[in-house]
DNA sequence: GATGTTGATAGGTATTATCTATACAAGCGC
DNA sequence: GCGCTTGTATAGATAATACCTATCAACATC
């Protein structure tokens, strides 16, 4: 196969008509030159100059050659231009994945100051369950994942970001919400709504649930922490909703939402990604901007 | 600069997503491919793969900088499969120059066989007077020239084509037509019609003329040999007439050819090229349809 | 925990791009 | 005609580097 310094030297000959000027030019020697241009004759079974004293001339397939050496070096030329843009870790694409429970309450507050942080970077979010998740961020299908962590999840870098607390709804009438003190301890005897299978959600909230003495109200299962929150408020009974899915709602008096006290039951937000991943300046800049519009 | 070696390691890497799976694929070992796409990677100043154990991922500037080094490698390609096209010397473009006394005469008889002998080039042709063919000829405008031979001529190879005779053109009652014999020696005293300048047929005609005594007729100076030769038929004299410009031609009665016994006054038709133009076979290809075609 | 897979590392070798010095050929000037 | 200049090719040495084999380290699998 060719070589680009060739077409480089080729080119030079092809401008300059001149052997020692070409060579000037790339910063040869004339016989360096010379010597690989005899190579490239050769490689190429063909003559691609008329060397005399007083011009060298490009026989025809030397200038049709030269227009096609010229697009090599054009495409390689644009190669390393595009490697250089692709130095700043800051600039290009971000694919980040979040689970459903929590896209929709994190995304609107940290969507514009993430923008504002990584200007130049094309951000793209995915809402999937955590196990498609691990499996894309496998894969290389996203970068970024952002979600409860748990222990099989050792095998990615994590980045704590933040504790999410999750809270008690229920009707606004309910015992557990007008008691001074609220523990978890509280919820013995009590059914929970919860969400359907799949969601990381429900095997946590269930986890916390069990160990408190609760029970699971199996006629009904949400499939979205929308759909939960409704049947809280048509008074279908009590669930575990997590904190950022409680804020900034208007939910008439029919229901209320209560933290626990210590130890509270929470979640633990944090943000993955594959070992080597490359472009650890943009995921700094990702946890950075969550921790503080968060805190 | 990147080497082409290295986007093929690259692509090889991209398709397989294993390093030693590329590495066979491009005949070389495994440590070298890594140690190439290592080096490749510094050189660019940015990471290609994410590696691991499981599968190799590109980097979002590994995937875009895959796309560029397959276009890269396209043009490579492409490069050498046009240089290969190029090896046959009977492909390709042929730009051919004859002067305006033979042309016209000579192009009729040859073109046809010529381009049967060279089916796959394409063929130039150029009417020009000696000096500006010489000078196109050493500047690669043009590839062969077709000629009377002069001794200044000594630069450029020479391939003999044929001696074309100078014949008589006369009045057809003109007492040179009629005599048994004809030899030069028999202008003597004799007024010629010429060229203008410039046609070297002009300088070669007065050359024999002068030598045998005759002399030139300056009130009229024909700019092609065409108006020479009405010049001739209207009556206003007589001159020396290349003999591919006699064949083949009804002027009447008016006027006749007529062949000097030997010594024949003749013009030694060759065809020249730059001493090291490459394309040897075309050329000989040339010569021999136009010896066979004019023999 | 033994074994297999996979990519990186180490050290040596072979290739080759490059250099300097020089030869060679062709024009130019005296 | 005889140096002198110009321009390319050749020769021989050197330095850079692509490549090899052998081995390591990390991880996965059984």
């Amino acid at each position: 196969m060719i070589k680009i310094r060739d077409l480089q030297y080729l080119q030079a000959v092809a401008h300059y008509k001149h052997f020692s000027q070409a060579a000037e030019f790339c910063h040869v020697s004339q016989p360096t030159l010379s010597g690989q241009l005899i190579k490239l004759e050769q490689h190429l079974g063909l003559q691609l100059f008329e060397r005399s004293r007083q011009a060298v001339l490009l026989t025809t397939a030397g200038k049709q050659l030269s227009v096609k050496a010229q697009a090599v070096l054009n495409a390689a030329i644009d190669f390393e231009q595009t490697a250089k843009e692709l130095t700043d870790p800051l600039i290009g694409e971000l694919h980040i994945g979040l689970i459903p429970t929590l896209a929709p309450y994190l995304l609107p507050r940290i969507m514009t100051p993430l923008k504002n942080a990584l200007p130049n970077m094309d951000l793209f979010l995915y809402e999937k369950q955590t196990h498609a998740l691990l499996d894309d961020l496998s894969q290389g299908k996203l970068d970024i994942l952002i979600l409860p962590w748990l222990e099989n999840m050792a095998q990615f870098e994590r980045y704590a970001l933040f504790d999410e607390p999750l809270v008690l709804m229920a009707p606004t009438n309910h015992r557990l919400i007008n008691q001074s003190t609220l523990v978890l301890a509280d919820l013995r005897g009590q059914e929970l709504l919860t969400l359907e299978d799949g969601h990381c959600l429900r095997d946590q909230a269930m986890g916390f649930c069990f160990a408190a003495g609760a029970s699971e109200n199996t006629q009904f299962r949400a499939t979205s922490l929308e759909t939960l929150r409704h049947m809280v408020i048509s008074g279908m009974g009590l669930t575990l909703m997590p904190e950022l899915a409680t804020t900034g709602l208007q939910n008439g008096n029919l229901v209320a939402y209560r933290q626990f006290d210590d130890p509270k039951p929470f979640r633990n937000i944090s943000l993955l990604i594959r070992p080597n991943f490359s472009r650890l300046a943009s995921i700094q800049k990702v946890v950075a901007t969550v921790k503080q519009e968060i805190a």
